[in-house]
DNA sequence: TTGAAAGCGCTAACAG
DNA sequence: CTGTTAGCGCTTTCAA
């Protein structure tokens, strides 16, 4: 087979080859093409040009291999408590495409991994093959205990999520507690009193926007009432389930906190094929704003995580972990969009995205 | 550093240090680990327990190396024809995480790339450094040349997308052509017949859909009008924008096949936000099914795109070419979801996924 | 400024 | 059944 200008063939061509053609040794092969001050200049135009002709690339996966790195981070889905193994939220995509603009553009590949898997050792196999120089963690899932167990001694390790107490990682989230009782107290301020919580409270950030939710409502002097809190999962179809139960026991209610704005949607539309008007009859504020929040009907008010400085923000602290740093987590700014749903009143806007009145927190800390 | 019971710690023990341990030689245990049936059972489990003793994991990325393959596939979401530079639809993820899935199955990494430069060689680049044994496509952008060049030799490669006459890879995907046949015959059948068509032709996938609709209407004796046909691009606001246009310009239309779920939600709320409604005024059918097209009120008439089997055989085929295989193009069978959108009737439904009248298509074919 | 040689951690002939 | 040996393609001392 003829070698020259070789592309897509599988590459039989090696850095020795590229050595013997231009007469010299591979080393200097190797240090030419890492643009090495020590190799003369002549020689170094000589060896790239003869590698274009070539269509000589370096292999990355040898030159890894002997630099002893990857060059690759892990992400990692954990999806112990989706009962539907699916990842179904398009805040997660969003996220998720942000982390790999990031990676990209700070030269590292990412490698996807789902992990529905039961076994204890799912985040320690992950890291011990090598396979990787860090792992980011889209969500807690229900499995701080095995993640902070696993971050007691490797440190290369950036989780999307909540920030506990005494937690041995660094996590970069938004600040659910805040975000939630921004979202309620302003549907107190609309004048709602019986506000419904829906959510999976197994899911440490879910956990902080339900105390955010109990907060506000103690803020104006209600007892949070348990009957309200709905054990909504994520995935439309649970939350939908969950939301025609509430309706159906009778427990009144006229207001929705939903922990996602799929969450939101499907209740939304448990409600009105039952009758029940939004935002009429009920307010709904949802959190994440993802695109399709402006574009529902009626448009969701929602709370804002920004997926675009969430990713960067995710892959500057793994960054950091492998240059051997211990960066602090990382709280962002919470924003909570108004739009219809929860009865914001105005009339219809003619760009639903950009003339949403936003309400910003004062956190922008980076704790 | 005591060796001991390592875990997560950057793995310090080798191969060669399991063989000392166990007084054998490293080819020893190589095969111990690997199970072949070459090496003693006794030293076999010698061998196994003292690697988990002392938290010993192979070093896949020296085990890929050595044998020259990488166990990676890497997955390409071209944007070239995305301005905004982001994966927004939903219908993405579930694809992904789909070919994650049946990926992980069969013991393969996968890599994520995501490609938004114009350089003519960006996938020969994914292609020629070695970081994958071979590469699935998500969409074919505006590539359509760019790739068919590239798969001339390179044949490792497999696309989400149309079939197109004469090309050189393998392609799996919905039938488009019939798809959007299937969902322009329905709206005619409902008494539609200004019926417009909003999505980006440059897309091959969405020049069938075109061609499918443009095929319906002739059938009905009605004559395309190109003032119908609508160039919105994916992403809810350009096609929000689109929308608007189409209705401020004074073309009458009765009827909307949007090419994607997002873009027919983005006209939807175009619509409504003017005075116009759905599905009374005007009847509305999509594109994917995506999960939140049951939850979206009115709730969604689309052509379901099965993810869930789309990944599965795009990497089927994959695995296949990297058997030296050159599998058949795939077109997965198409199926009209009838919801409220196009005006269906019935009152609301309990369960919005499964209560959906089915229309299947004839076509499950494998070519 | 260049080359020779060693070796990353593993597998696979080949030879006992 | 097991050990010895020879690399995979690259980078990097060390010596010239």
């Amino acid at each position: 087979m003829n070698k020259t200008a070789q592309t897509c063939t599988g590459q039989a061509v090696t850095m020795s080859d590229v050595a013997r053609l231009a007469g010299v040794s591979k080393s200097t092969v190797s240090r030419a093409l890492a643009d090495s001050p020590l190799v003369n200049s002549q020689t170094r135009e000589l060896i790239k040009s003869i590698a274009r002709q070539h269509g000589y690339k370096v292999n990355l996966k040898a030159r890894n291999f002997r630099l002893r790195q990857t060059h690759t981070i892990a992400v990692v889905i954990p999806l112990a408590h989706e009962a539907e193994q699916h990842i179904s939220d398009p805040f997660f995509l969003d996220l998720l495409g942000s982390i790999a603009d990031s990676l990209t553009d700070s030269g590292y590949d990412l490698l996807l991994t789902k992990e529905a898997t039961d076994r204890a050792s799912w985040l320690a196999d992950v890291v011990d093959t090598q396979r990787c120089d860090g792992v980011i963690l889209i969500g807690q899932s229900s499995q701080q205990e095995t993640i902070d167990q696993v971050a007691k001694d490797f440190r290369k390790l950036v989780v999307w999520g909540a920030q506990l107490p005494g937690q041995h990682y660094c996590t970069v989230g938004s600040d659910n507690r805040l975000g939630g009782a921004m979202a309620v107290r302003h549907l107190l301020g609309r004048g709602r009193r019986r506000i419904a919580f829906l959510g999976n409270k197994a899911l440490p950030e879910i956990a902080l926007r339900h105390a955010g939710w109990a907060d506000a409502l103690r803020e104006a002097g209600i007892r949070p009432d348990p009957l309200l809190e709905v054990p909504a999962h994520f995935g439309a179809n649970a939350a939908y389930r969950s939301m025609v139960a509430l309706i159906e026991n009778g427990t009144g209610f006229d207001a929705v906190f939903a922990t996602s704005d799929v969450i939101a949607m499907a209740a939304i539309r448990a409600m009105s094929e039952r009758g029940i008007t939004v935002p009429d009859d009920v307010s709904v504020v949802g959190y994440d704003d993802i695109t399709m929040a402006a574009y529902y009907t009626p448009a969701l008010t929602t709370v804002r995580q920004d997926t675009a400085t969430g990713g960067r923000r995710l892959v500057e602290c793994l960054l950091a972990t492998l240059r051997g740093e211990t960066p602090a987590s990382v709280i962002l700014p919470t924003e909570l969009i108004v739009r219809r749903s929860c009865g914001a009143g105005e009339s219809y806007q003619n760009q639903p995205t950009t003339s949403a009145a936003r309400i910003n927190s004062p956190s922008d800390c980076q704790r």
